[in-house]
DNA sequence: TCCCGTTGCTTC
DNA sequence: AAGCAACGGGAC
């Protein structure tokens, strides 16, 4: 795919300029048109980065297409270099950025920018070098010798050095037949590695298939049957280091059995910890799904290795094992060689289904989102690209994941409003997801307990067929829920005043007394959102932008001396001082913001919680992103909606929830 | 007249 | 977004 096209597209433009339409990541409505010097021109297909000039600056952006055609009355300015051998994107994701660019009005740069790892950067710069053939073998011709003899000299070289050392039409042609032997090699980790320290590792794991089998391909050697022994008792890869610690040999017993194809190498940021590669993966079909579940996961596994695309929602309360049937279609895919994508509404849902994904699917799942680390992300995307891994999970934006033969997409929880972007570009994921699949003919599951408007419509107009689990799995007990309404209490209450119900007071009381542990939910951060004067009327307010100042009583922001200011309302601070006066002596702690504004110390509080240091935990909505809390066994939402108007029907079923995640497990 | 902050246009 | 010209209100 990479340059054997060129010869049909040189003749282009009007001069025979090769001429490219390139999205560049600045709000800018269009591409812009570059010509594309002879030099580049066989590398210049859609797909590719290039570096442009913009003004006075340099950009890398997207080549989206090759027009026949220069606009008009336009200067075209030459690209600088091209920064990939071959695409990055494919035609098909292409294209969906073309949709989003122009459904959602959106630059197609900043979609194209939004669509990659590193925000267009070239990462790493893609670099060649020479494999363990290319650097045996014998130059055809003195343009590959140079090639060959600067890349011995340097190890690694960007395409851009490799033509400023040698001139254009040699580098072009040598690195053209090079790469069609097999002589050279392409990729990102050697930009990545030197960046920013972090070091790869050279890693091995054992090939998949029989064990035995494996040891008949070892052959006599002792030494490489203990490295077969050693890796499988391990159930893991082991870094190079670690094996020829292990078993005592040397390196040349490790290139033996990976010529011999019982092994298999890679390399691994080291940051990112092997036992995230873990192969042994429980592939747990031993699990007995109930008859309604089962039918759902038979519905969805057909339509998962059919062609013709198929939209589902995958309905039923917390509990009834929604993720083990589409965890059933995931395998499913894999199985006809196919991939697939999980999103969830939030980077802080990642980890807990992360841990649960991994489990079955081991070194096949690659995780996509923006709170990894640079490297980290680009050898996601890359193992992703490459085909290594098939399950991709993620927020949003890994409905753009560059993976291989897309069987089904997965939307848990459907009905979350963060799967739409709120800043350029304003793409819905869910809806995507379900353009996507349609487009490449693969299945799209969207899993809600709560399904949203939007997806009952479709189910009711037939666009989505309705699979419903109508059981729950035996012990997931769904936990009481009960509703206080404040405003029937008989205490008169201002405003500001917190009230810990009766009903709720009794209730924390009985937990504390069986030894349980209690969460407490507040959404506000601080003392109180409101600080008037009782003196003149007057609330503080914030100079810039008029919104009520929230007063922390804890920092002693918002100084004054007038002692008729009075804190309306309540956040965590306040919730907690309450609570000490009420219930004096039990250990409590509070986890928002600001609490954890310090570096690790949200992982103490945590910590301290898990072992019951603590018995009540006040937090904001962050205390239940992705923990699990065993010991507890009341978990209540402190007046979730004074503020509201209107009755916020998304608030009401985010809190319950909320409530069910943390007290249900 | 000079200086500098603001505004609004352009970017192949 | 970011670079740049054009504009316009003080300060001298």
């Amino acid at each position: 795919m990479s340059s054997d096209s060129a010869s049909d597209r040189n003749a282009a433009g009007p001069e025979g300029a090769v001429l490219v339409e390139v999205a560049v990541p600045i709000p800018l409505r269009q591409a812009l048109t570059y010509e594309v010097p002879d030099t580049f021109a066989p590398l210049a297909s859609p797909g590719a980065r290039v570096r442009v000039p913009v003004g006075k600056r340099k950009l890398t952006g997207v080549i989206l297409s090759l027009p026949e055609e220069p606009p008009e009355g336009i200067e075209l300015k030459p690209v600088d270099a091209v920064v990939d051998l071959e695409p990055i994107l494919s035609t098909e994701l292409l294209e969906l950025g073309r949709f989003v660019a122009d459904y959602y009005l959106a630059p197609v740069g900043e979609v194209f920018r939004a669509m990659l790892p590193l925000h267009l950067e070239p990462w790493g710069d893609r670099k060649v070098w020479l494999t363990a053939r290319g650097a045996l073998g014998t130059p055809r011709g003195a343009a590959e010798a140079g090639v060959i003899d600067a890349l011995r000299e340097a190890g690694r070289l960007s395409l851009a050095d490799l033509q400023r050392r040698l001139g254009t039409e040699a580098a072009r042609e040598a690195i053209g037949s090079l790469s069609r032997r097999g002589w050279l090699a392409q990729g990102t980790t050697g930009g990545a590695s030197t960046r920013r320290g972090n070091r790869y590792l050279t890693a091995v794991e054992l090939a998949s298939g029989d064990p035995d089998d494996l040891l008949a391909r070892v052959g006599r050697s002792a030494p490489g049957r203990e490295v077969v022994a050693y890796l499988a008792e391990l159930g893991r890869p082991a870094t190079t280091s670690e094996v020829l610690a292990a078993v005592d040999c040397s390196a040349g017993v490790l290139r033996r059995l990976h010529r011999l194809g019982v092994l298999r190498k890679f390399s691994q940021i080291e940051s990112l910890g092997l036992g995230e590669h873990r192969t042994t993966h429980a592939e747990r079909d031993d699990i007995v799904l109930r008859p309604d579940q089962e039918s759902a996961a038979t519905t969805l596994e057909r339509a998962v290795t059919g062609d013709t695309p198929a939209n589902y929602l995958l309905a039923g309360m917390t509990g009834s094992g929604k993720t083990e049937v589409y965890l059933r279609a995931v395998s499913a895919a894999l199985a006809a060689e196919r991939s697939a994508i999980l999103l969830v509404p939030e980077i802080a849902l990642v980890p807990a289904l992360a841990a649960t994904v991994r489990a079955r699917f081991g070194s096949r799942l690659a995780i996509l989102h923006s709170a990894l680390s640079g490297p980290e992300r680009s050898q996601e995307w890359e193992r992703i690209r490459r085909g290594e891994a098939r399950v991709v999970l993620g927020p949003r934006s890994a409905v753009f994941a560059p993976v291989h033969a897309l069987g089904l997409l997965v939307v848990d929880e459907e009905q979350d409003t963060a799967f739409k972007q709120d800043k350029s570009p304003r793409y819905h994921g869910r809806d995507l997801a379900l353009l996507r699949a349609r487009r490449q003919g693969a299945a799209a599951v969207l899993v809600s307990a709560t399904p949203s408007l939007e997806t009952r419509r479709n189910v009711d107009v037939g666009k989505l067929e309705r699979l419903e689990l109508t059981e729950r799995v035996g012990q997931g007990r769904l936990p009481e829920g009960v509703l206080v309404d404040l405003r029937r209490l008989d205490e008169v209450r201002r405003p500001g005043e917190i009230v810990f119900s009766p009903r709720l007071l009794e209730e924390i009381g009985a937990t504390l007394d069986r030894g349980e542990q209690v969460i407490l939910l507040r959404n506000r951060r601080g003392y109180s959102p409101v600080l008037l004067c009782r003196a003149c009327g007057e609330d503080l307010r914030c100079d810039d932008c008029g919104l009520p100042r929230t007063y922390h009583k804890r920092f002693g922001w918002v100084l004054c001396g007038e002692t008729a200011l009075e804190p309306i309302g309540s956040g965590t601070e306040r919730v907690e001082e309450t609570f000490q006066e009420l219930f004096p002596g039990v250990p409590v702690d509070t986890l928002d913001r600001d609490t954890t504004r310090r570096r690790g110390s949200l992982a103490a509080v945590l910590d301290r919680f898990e072992r019951g240091e603590t018995r009540v935990l006040i937090g904001t909505q962050m205390v239940s992103k992705g923990h699990h809390f065993p010991n507890v066994s009341l978990a209540a939402v402190l007046h979730a909606d004074t503020y509201l108007t209107f009755p916020d029907f998304r608030a009401v079923e985010r809190t319950y929830g909320l409530l069910t995640q943390l007290a249900g497990r």
